[in-house]
DNA sequence: CTAGATTGTTAGTCCCACTAACGCAAGCCC
DNA sequence: GGGCTTGCGTTAGTGGGACTAACAATCTAG
């Protein structure tokens, strides 16, 4: 991650946003990623499954485009997903090309576990800021998103 | 099939905080990365250089330090930028475990240039935010890194 | 039917934060 | 002085995440 400078020292670079982004994201890398891996889990599972819970079964192809990972990478998680139990790999009848991915079970009471770590720990990143505080920094953020087309191309 | 949601199952993913945060550093990214390689530069040139205008000369572990650039990489960093002739390496005379660095005339022409476009990058990234909530942006991002504030173990 | 797009998959690239270890020099503390 | 610890610059290498290339199978449009 990028590190943190001496506070008395005030250049230029402390207010950059990008850098302040670039910083916070390694922050928030390293609370969310060691507190998934601290329960055997990565973000990509908690996206996946989320994404498979609130929109229903989906294909690989479209699950990569609703989460932003690579259908690529996408291969792996679904494997470790499905080795665990948590979501169910069938071919697609209406399309031979397609695998029709859906929770188990047993992925939505996982997914009920890895929601409440991962609530627990915006919390903790978003420690120092007041609840208004914390809507409003999202809703910035979200705009930025949106404003430069959201996913990946 | 789609059932009634509440929106807080269907924003799930959508409004994470670590997930946004990641988001607008991917574009923040791409977006400075580019315009920078564009003109033969990368994000550390930058960094280095506008520390070293800003802080005066400096060895290359009290730059790694203000930068957050790893020791073992700024070596690499400094070999481009003395390559070019924005930068000297000197031997501190009174710590020979030192070398000083600072910037030269062509340094700070180059760091004209590169402030420039930075800012310039920066005005594109945050566009959909008007000048108040970039300050807004800005603040919070930097109450978060100071928070969490600390370099890598 | 043919040409082109899409799907799942494998493989591999590139970049970047980060670690390990080295030889050397400085600053201790007795 | 002599030993010990700490900090320095440097080289090499790790690990993970974003991203691309290519392929066989399949679907879709014209």
């Amino acid at each position: 991650m990028i590190g943190v400078m001496d506070d008395d020292t005030v250049d230029r670079l402390r207010r950059v946003p990008s850098r302040l982004l670039a910083m916070a994201n390694g922050h928030a890398d390293r609370l969310v990623g060691g507190g998934l891996s601290g329960v055997g889990a990565h973000r990509w599972h908690f996206a996946v499954l989320a994404t498979l819970a609130d929109g229903g079964p989906a294909s690989q192809a479209e699950l990569s485009r609703r989460t932003g990972i690579y259908r690529s990478d996408m291969v792996a998680v679904l494997n470790e997903l499905e080795q665990h139990g948590y979501v169910r790999r069938a071919p697609d009848p209406d399309d031979r090309r397609r695998n029709v991915i859906s929770v188990t079970g047993a992925g939505e009471r996982r997914l009920r576990e890895l929601d409440a770590l991962v609530t627990a720990l915006q919390d903790e990143l978003l420690a120092p800021l007041s609840k208004a505080e914390r809507e409003r920094l999202v809703d910035l953020l979200a705009r930025l998103v949106s404003h430069h087309g959201g996913m990946p191309a």
